[in-house]
DNA sequence: GGAGACTGCGTTTTT
DNA sequence: CGCAGTCTCC
């Protein structure tokens, strides 16, 4: 049999799993319990056994990197074409299927996708146009109402509307449906919702579908909104077979609208063949002990136990310290000890609730001169200089884009500012048209009016250029001529951005040769080459990483959340306190409880060998002390599972001097190995240091990591300032 | 129009 | 406490 070796080291479960004939089918797997790799082999054994075309695939997954990830997987199993399969986020396959039936679902061809922050920047703009008092009804709420309404496939003005409040609220998603079709925007709600509005619509391209994708599977299951469940049903027809992967235990997306009882429903609905993937393959014994332990605290589970062939290995710790600088002391301290024992640093990980609780963290790792990395923050394609040069290729795309033209008329600075707009809006009010229409045919006159022509001249300048253009072109083009590159380039600090600006020029055309059509292997879609909406729909669905330096030797720091579906050596857990961990604003409801305890089961169970927990008595928050009793989770943990370790002897202060350590420390987060500085060199606070041009000072504070890394210096006699290490030349004195 | 003071607020986050 | 977002003054 061909296939054989593809089940070959598979337990019995997860080989009936990749084989079930079943239509239906519900893999509750546990954490560790190897479900990517059953989910790939699965694909590769349909394939395999000859009666599966690839291009009858379609795999669901909830990040591009899980899709990135499925894709690699599944191309080692499989040595043939995988083109024509379908593997994707939901919002990337419902963005396939509304490009190349974007008549039926009556969107333009260049319809643009808006994040989170495009959305909200358009309802204030909507909310002042309404006149509405931003502080009765903030933007985020009403963000948050449409993208409810919309995800319960409700339209604008559809609902019944009897609370004063959501008549207004109403009102306004009735404005921002009509400004999104205006300008041909869609949301990220809105590419769900209109796809499915699209397949309902359609009797023959619902069929078509259906008939195509005999095989949809969907990882991560338990993550699925109502809508998106019901996209999959919808989908899937009567005949398609459906397999999900899941594991309601690690449901923790509640608060953005994932309902794991999908799953139970799933369950029922389709009479799903139920298989349990229990044995996990990542953690020792006493490990999965407190977090069965744990979770068994929740009711209302499918009910899951998993279980190791492994030892039970050793012992989780829980440290108690007095306050929150201990608690990083002590992280620290083992965090060296593991180093030492040979553990990488990046097989260890120091997890928190959330991301205020990194800035003690970070403060006392950056002083050890551990090198550490942060996951979390902003992405490349969410930077501001970068969303500005977005906002110049939808505007060559699709000038009729207000939301575009807003956020770029200005900048690089043309003299247009809020009373020549208001203007400019006025008459694109009165006579029903955009707002580029509007300062095209009547710029203002004056000052202002040049800076608008100007505006409208650049635009349209770039957009005779782009045409017959490849995209990097286009997107150089745009940096360059845009006075986006020169006006960083003249600022202080502006270095990063125009690096990221090349960055951006660099991104386009890695896309195009990357990205040969979307309608690739599909005969039945008119053939089309890859467009600048393409590029732009994916920046908009694909941010980017959100960290540098991949795969370097250094700890990571992350949210739990963040942590889901990683795996460490070693994991600190921090902060297990009574209104942290749970947090206070989720212990009042019997939901938000259950969620925070399956969020510690996420914790836990990312560990292989070494689990550190720790709890502060005293800790910092929001400018006060908080004094806060230890976790209830640490109490749902059977104490013959845990070590208590005794606070530890009274530290050495940072005060006293310690010149050895400056030299034999690596402070990778200060020190980047083409640095001009010293190699080996580290940077603490409190640390005398000469500087070339301000002289002998002191270092007070330190922030950032790697290349960023900035340090506060008091000098003695010109004050205090902040330098970034790359640049600024300090010696240590 | 832009820099600097001021205020208020403060889970988790992907698309 | 630290940040982001707003306001105010030049």
């Amino acid at each position: 049999m061909i296939s054989s070796n593809i089940l070959e080291s598979l337990n019995p479960q997860q080989a009936a799993a990749v084989t079930s004939d079943r239509r239906a089918t519900l893999i509750l797997a546990g954490a560790g319990s190897g479900k990517t790799r059953v989910l790939t082999s699965r694909i590769a054994w349909l394939v395999r056994s000859g009666e599966v075309s690839p291009h009858s695939i379609l795999a669901v997954t909830f990040t591009n990197k899980a899709a990135r990830e499925m894709l690699t997987r599944i191309s080692t199993l499989l040595p043939i074409n995988i083109r024509g399969m379908w593997v994707g986020t939901f919002h990337g396959l419902c963005n396939r299927l509304l490009r190349i039936h974007h008549r039926e679902a009556g969107l333009p061809e260049t319809f643009q996708i808006l994040d989170s922050a495009d959305q909200q920047a358009l309802l204030k703009r909507i909310l002042r146009g309404m006149n509405i008092d931003e502080e009765k009804s903030p933007a985020r709420e009403i963000g948050w109402f449409i993208n409810a309404e919309k995800e319960q496939g409700r339209r604008a003005g559809a609902g019944d509307v009897s609370d004063p409040m959501v008549e207004r609220w109403s009102e306004v998603y009735l404005r921002y449906e009509q400004q999104c079709v205006r300008e041909g925007l869609a949301d990220f709600p809105e590419l769900l919702l209109r796809c499915f509005e699209l397949l309902t619509g359609n009797e023959d391209l619902l069929a078509h579908y259906r008939s195509r994708f005999s095989h949809i599977l969907v990882d991560e299951f338990q993550d699925t909104s109502r809508l998106q469940y019901q996209w999959l049903k919808l989908l899937a027809g009567e005949r398609s077979s459906l397999c999900v992967v899941g594991d309601d235990d690690q449901s923790i997306y509640g608060f953005r609208g994932a309902s794991a009882q999908n799953m139970s429903d799933f369950q029922t609905e389709f009479g799903a063949h139920v298989i349990k993937l229990e044995q996990n393959y990542r953690s020792y014994g006493a490990i999965l002990d407190a977090a069965n332990a744990l979770i068994r605290n929740n009711p209302h589970r499918l009910g899951k136990e998993l279980w190791t062939s492994q030892g039970r290995g050793e012992l989780l710790r829980h440290f108690e310290a007095a306050d929150d600088s201990e608690e990083a002391s002590y992280v620290v301290e083992e965090v060296k000890r593991l180093r030492d024992q040979g553990v990488e640093l990046s097989q260890m990980a120091l997890l928190y609730r959330s991301n205020a609780q990194s800035r003690v963290l970070e403060h006392t790792l950056f002083s050890s001169g551990l090198p550490y990395r942060v996951y979390g923050g902003l992405r490349f394609f969410e930077r501001q200089e970068i969303k500005h040069a977005l906002a110049y290729l939808r505007l060559v795309a699709n000038p009729g884009d207000d939301a575009a033209l807003l956020r770029v008329v200005n900048i690089p600075a043309r003299g247009v500012g809020a009373r020549t707009l208001e203007l400019v809006q006025q008459a694109a009010l009165d006579q029903g048209i955009s707002l580029w229409e509007a300062a095209r045919a009547r710029p203002p006159s004056g000052k202002a009016g040049a800076g608008v022509a100007g505006f409208v001249s650049l635009i349209e300048s770039l957009r005779a250029q782009a045409v017959g253009q490849g995209l990097a072109g286009i997107a150089e083009a745009v940096v360059e001529r845009s006075g986006l590159k020169a006006l960083y380039q003249a600022e202080r600090d502006g270095a990063d951005r125009v690096e990221n600006l090349d960055e951006l020029v660099n991104a386009a055309a890695t896309f195009e040769a990357d990205t040969h059509s979307l309608t690739e292997g599909d005969p039945e879609a008119p053939p089309r080459g890859v467009t600048l909406a393409d590029f732009l729909a994916h920046a908009a669905l694909e941010a980017g990483d959100n960290q540098a330096e991949a795969g370097a030797q250094a700890l990571q720091l992350m949210t739990v959340h963040a942590s889901k579906g990683l795996e460490f050596e070693a994991v600190f857990l921090c902060g297990l306190e009574e209104g942290l961990f749970p947090h206070e604003n989720a212990v009042n409801q019997e939901s938000g409880l259950e969620e925070e305890r399956r969020l510690m089961y996420v914790a836990l169970t990312r560990a292989r060998h070494h689990l550190y927990l720790t709890s502060a008595e005293a800790r910092m928050l929001h400018g006060r002390s908080r004094y806060n009793q230890p976790s209830r989770f640490m109490a749902e943990i059977p104490a013959e599972l845990v070590e208590r370790i005794a606070k530890r002897p009274p530290r050495w202060t940072s005060h006293t001097a310690t010149p050895s350590w400056a030299g034999n420390a690596r402070a990778a987060a200060a020190s980047p190995a083409q640095s001009a500085g010293a190699p080996g060199s580290a940077w603490r606070i409190g640390q005398n240091v000469l500087h070339g041009k301000f002289g002998p000072g002191v270092i007070m504070d330190a922030e950032g990591r790697g290349l960023d890394a900035r340090v506060q210096v008091k000098f003695r006699d010109v004050g205090v300032k902040w330098l970034a290490l790359e640049y600024a030349k300090l010696i240590p004195a």
